[in-house]
DNA sequence: ATATAATATGAAATATTCTTCATATGAGAA
DNA sequence: TTCTCATATGAAGAATATTTCATATTATAT
């Protein structure tokens, strides 16, 4: 059925719209964290971290791996890197002032 | 400065993150159409298909071609293509449920 | 100049999503 | 068991984003 198309692609771009996520996700870039780390890091409330991992975990974004008593963050790769490719593209080609331009 | 990659995506991610908006970007992967046609085919006020071209073609996912007294709009295959190619694929591997997990 | 068709815009009302705070859970150490 | 560290959760208030409705604009035809 067709609608599903609009469906997963809401949830998977959704996911990304917010900048408390995407912040975590641009230090996953740099390597594995837990919430710890990430909250540190970021300066953001511990339950802020967790909350928005949630849906970033949901959606396979970004894996775990429990290891004693932390939980430790990593990036799908595999999905990112070339998402991230295709926006670092699109944004050199067509948007020179690079998310700064008119509202 | 390091901040911009926030910036960006978070204006990338967030135009994508409506469902009109991915609407009528699936509309017009069948073709190009105007305003009119969108508003029709989506069965939406006229206003609302407007208000949220403006979004997509600002960040250049929409492009316009003025034709007599209407404007065709149309995707940017460029982008588009690829970036729904990356969509699809990850969605076939970590989402069986298609869009419909668990919250 | 006026009428009409196509599209755009502003602002208020509505809906959705986020953040915060308090608290719960879980796993290991003492 | 009890304590502590690490993380998760629920719910209310706060912040954002979207939709609607009325109206404006722009281009063309008469």
């Amino acid at each position: 059925m067709k609608h599903d198309l609009n469906d997963y692609c809401y949830l998977f771009f959704s996911t990304f719209s917010n900048p408390t996520r995407l912040g975590i996700v641009e230090q996953l870039r740099e390597g594995p964290k837990n919430v710890t780390q990430l909250s540190e890091v970021l300066n953001q409330e511990q339950s802020m971290i967790s909350h928005n991992l949630k849906p970033l975990i949901r959606c396979h974004f970004v894996l775990v791996e429990k290891k004693w008593r932390e939980h430790v963050y990593s990036l799908n790769e595999e999905t990112m890197r070339p998402l991230f490719k295709i926006i670092d593209s699109h944004v050199e080609k067509y948007c020179p002032m690079k998310g700064k331009c008119k509202r």
